[in-house]
DNA sequence: CTTGACCTTGTAGTTGCTACAAGGTGCATA
DNA sequence: TATGCACCTTGTAGCAACTACAAGGTCAAG
């Protein structure tokens, strides 16, 4: 297939696919005699990996570092396991940072009753410093 | 106040300062014989308000707007409801999607009974499509 | 007078793409 | 056959919001 048919394969830019062709990501694909890049299922299969650690979060490099476990089916599941749990611990995390700014742009809000910017009670909370 | 001294008291690198000048989200200092800026307490209570709003999750391009908003006591502050409102709803929508990953990762994780990655759950739902 | 902490400017790197520009290819249609 | 159009190629630059140098100037302490 073509770059443009793997693209919409997996929702992913034809230029994002190049991008991740010269990050070393992705293996590099056959060309054709015209030069276009000619992928397989491999390619397919692969590029499907590597969207979905990313929909997950996982950074480029521990999309690769998930990538070369997944190349090693004799090593211990452990590997892979500490870097979702790491992954999770870190998507908690920001939750937990989500939910304070959640409830601080809350309390901003019902806490003005004005309506000049002088008396701002929101205006006046930014300029003071965080007790977080 | 020197830089140092007003990023120590910000929590703030002397180089994101600079930055904020280059970009014009903070006034420029004025300068000493020694070229060194010198910062008064209005830059103090500035700088003060541009990080507690980007720490609130503003872009810097709202910064400018709530900076611009601030400037005008005369104004409304129903311009700064809205933007706090956006914020909010922003912050809200990422809560969700982090939620819905927190989800999919702990599933994962408690997924894989294996110990060897050739037969790995957590490999194998990462070659497969989302349903999400 | 030297050391060391601090300051200056300017430039380049970070992450993960995204957006051109300038040109080549391939296929349908007039 | 020509020509249009969608698709492909490479290379380079841009985005947000900093961050990290490098090369040099300033200032107070010892
Ligand atoms: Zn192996
Ligand atoms: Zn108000
Ligand atoms: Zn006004
Ligand atoms: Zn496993």
């Amino acid at each position: 297939m073509r770059i443009g048919e793997l693209a919409k394969a997996t929702g992913t830019k034809a230029e994002t696919i190049r991008y991740y062709e010269r990050e070393g990501i992705l293996p590099a694909a056959d060309r054709r005699d015209s030069n276009y890049r000619d992928y397989s299922d491999n390619h397919l299969a692969a590029l499907t990996f590597v969207r979905r650690a990313r929909q997950l979060g996982f950074s480029m490099a521990q999309v690769r570092e998930l990538l070369a476990l997944s190349n090693h089916e004799d090593n211990p599941c452990q590997d892979v396991d500490r870097l979702v749990q790491l992954q999770l611990t870190e998507v908690e995390r920001k939750i937990a940072d989500l939910n304070a700014l959640r409830d601080e742009l809350g309390q901003m809000l019902r806490s003005c009753q004005a309506d000049k910017i002088g008396e701002c009670q929101i205006i006046g909370s930014l300029g003071r410093q965080s007790v977080m």
